[in-house]
DNA sequence: GCCATCGGTTACTTTTTGGTTACCACTAAT
DNA sequence: ATTAGTGGTAACCAAAAAGTAACCGATGGC
């Protein structure tokens, strides 16, 4: 009685899984990845309200956790391209389809564009 | 020139999965629920290291979002029920390939129960 | 000499999320 | 009269995540 676990395994790879890519901008590199390397200053460019100190961070998770190649090239100034594994690239159809099940799901949401600025908050400017 | 969203609709329908389902509790509570309607205090016992005030808020969202059905009988001592959703049901498949892109894709875990207190950190005892 | 470039890091603050404890309403059983 | 059982809520607090702004090092160009 009074457990503190979880037992089952299916619901156990289902947090290790969203440990991993269950946040705000994991997947959103990841599928950012999927057409080729970038470099970090492209995906700062493509994700324009992400800081440079987060994007570094989940560089660095993502890296750790198998699913990003980081390199880097030795001039000056700097270039180091990140892309993805081969680990990443088995999610690739799977994120694919929990982006088809929004769409399909949720049919008066317009997903055209997206201010990844907080969306609960009224926001002064989203474009310059 | 400084955009401050990202246009790629793939991306955003991501992002908005992702804040419906991308968190500690949320897919757990969908996975449990697959099975058949679960009572409140069932899903408090079956994930023992979630508060009250935690499951309550998920539970909230996750209606909010169309995922969940809330059933309240009129019994003393109360009687409420939670039910997925055909929005939900939809949900389950892609679930599924996640925790199994996690099995295969991690083969060094062992997932056969997993503490959902917070694994970073250290723990007393995890079983009483 | 001075500025720009790139990919960061550091120190600090704010926001979000999660957790703890106490409490409530209502009834039946003790 | 008290206690137990259920599904919560309220006030408060701690920890984690995210954001901001300033700075760095090496070099090339002016």
């Amino acid at each position: 009685m009074a457990r503190k676990y979880i037992d089952n395994p299916n619901a156990c790879t289902l947090v290790h899984t969203m440990n991993i890519i269950g946040n705000k901008w994991k997947p959103i590199i990841i599928y950012l990845l999927s057409n080729g390397p970038l470099r970090f200053g492209m995906l700062n460019t493509l994700m324009p309200t992400i800081s440079k100190k987060v994007l570094t961070n989940q560089l660095k998770e993502l890296e750790s956790d198998g699913l990003l190649l980081r390199k880097s090239f030795a001039e000056i100034p700097p270039r180091v391209e990140y892309s993805l594994t081969e680990r990443a690239s088995g999610l690739l159809p799977v994120l694919k389809q929990l982006s088809d099940w929004a769409n399909d799901t949720y049919p008066e949401i317009d997903f055209e564009e997206c201010r990844i600025i907080d969306s609960n908050k009224k926001q002064k400017n989203s474009v310059d």
